[in-house]
DNA sequence: CACGGTTGCGGTCATATTGGTCATGGCCGC
DNA sequence: GCGGCCATGACCAATATGACCGCAACCGTG
């Protein structure tokens, strides 16, 4: 299973955006275009094929407005027809009961219109590191294994800055790391920026909790295991 | 939505363990025990009553093991029927090849029998968070926003450890010794992770007394014999 | 065959150094 | 002048390390 190319079905009205999806899926490895449908309808239909070809569809691109169906309509239907299909919503509305549906849906991702190439790429990247997080383990054996599994579908959020975080001090930390190309303990960078180590420490662990930085120890000297920064590429 | 208890209905053949999920529940703030069901049909039917008398369940947790139907089954029926309610899975551990099922019939948690409470505890304080984060907005303003409520749901779940082990070491020792088709001792483990001999006893001796690694003597060169660590599967 | 010597890891302790928290103090806008 | 915001120093807690001793199996020599 985790061998083999995901075959996507681009579900989407408008002509234009649904070329773009696939050239954005032609740019990716590891995918296959299986198709594109216009309406739910379709899309159903086209799903329902490639199962009785043999070849089905590992994972929908569904735009949420479609002529004839809503596009939460055509997943419940296609859970109702028992198919365990993955989807990634594609929508330009941002009400939260469409949100909530499309959890309930068991909608893996969802992809707020208009969105940059970089964004896509990341959603699907990590949709396939879900599926070899699967497929590498014939079992799980401990929650841990579960919720490694289900954190690969988390993607790395920017949080709102926090109260006690100076814009222009955040600034000059991300600043210093993205020059380095080796990771910087935080005493490390108090020494280049001129700050106290807690605050030092205050920074660079926001970032590290937003995903703008890794985060990892460093061993080798006694006492207690310094942290180290490096900016993530 | 966010400020009314979360109405929850437990499903579970087992009457001891319905108890206990029930006396866990009730230990939880802003949770409310809504009713038990034994089998697959008597949780359908205790979820449409509760809509037809205008108190919607809003989380079910369901047992994957049932007399008559099987967890999964049940939740492709509720989402056939139209129902959005939440539900978290708890199952045993020889049914993991449907995690992929689960995702598909938007089960938001995963629980493994048998479970402690500090884990049942985290996972449903998870699943409010959640509910908290999607309440407090009324719309989603960016994809950071779905990324975020998203990421609630997924986060995963710290292992317990004893004063003086660090998270990210345990978390490294684990790893390696997954990888490993063969026992490793704890000096081998000292020069792949760079971590003095002391410190990968440690851990190696901490994971070995809970069960995750087996520990057996290696004999045969001169000296005392050293002991090795292999991942129990 | 027996018995002491050698060897290298098991186990423990004190030590080194950072992580993390709190109250304090300066600076800026109102 | 005053209140809020952010950096700081001081403090306690956490955790990896080196050193040290003892042990348990190999290895010679008698």
């Amino acid at each position: 299973m985790a061998d083999r190319d995901i075959r996507v079905l681009v579900v989407e009205d408008e002509a234009i955006a649904a070329e773009a999806h696939t050239a954005y899926l032609g740019r990716l490895t590891g995918f296959v275009h299986a198709g594109t449908a216009g309406d739910g309808h379709s899309a159903l239909r086209a799903l329902a094929a490639a199962v009785a070809a043999g070849q089905p569809i590992d994972l929908v691109l569904m735009d949420m407005t479609l002529p004839d169906l809503h596009g939460l309509d055509v997943s419940r239907r296609m859970r109702a027809a028992g198919l365990t299909t993955d989807i990634i919503a594609i929508t330009a509305v941002r009400e939260l009961h469409i949100v909530r549906g499309a959890v309930a849906a068991g909608i893996v991702q969802y992809l707020i219109k208009p969105f940059s190439y970089a964004t896509f790429a990341q959603k699907l990247v990590q949709y396939r590191d879900f599926r070899l997080h699967l497929g590498s383990q014939s079992a799980m054996t401990s929650q841990n294994d579960v919720d490694q599994a289900f954190a690969s579908l988390r993607t790395p959020t920017e949080l709102p800055r926090p109260k006690g975080l100076a814009e222009s001090t955040l600034g000059a930390v991300i600043e210093l790391l993205k020059l380095q190309t080796v990771p910087l303990s935080s005493s490390e960078v108090t020494e280049q920026l001129g700050i106290s180590r807690v605050t030092a420490r205050r920074y660079l662990e926001h970032l590290a909790d937003t995903g703008l930085l890794d985060r990892s120890p460093r061993y080798g000297t006694p006492g207690r295991p310094e942290n180290e920064y490096a900016w993530r590429r």
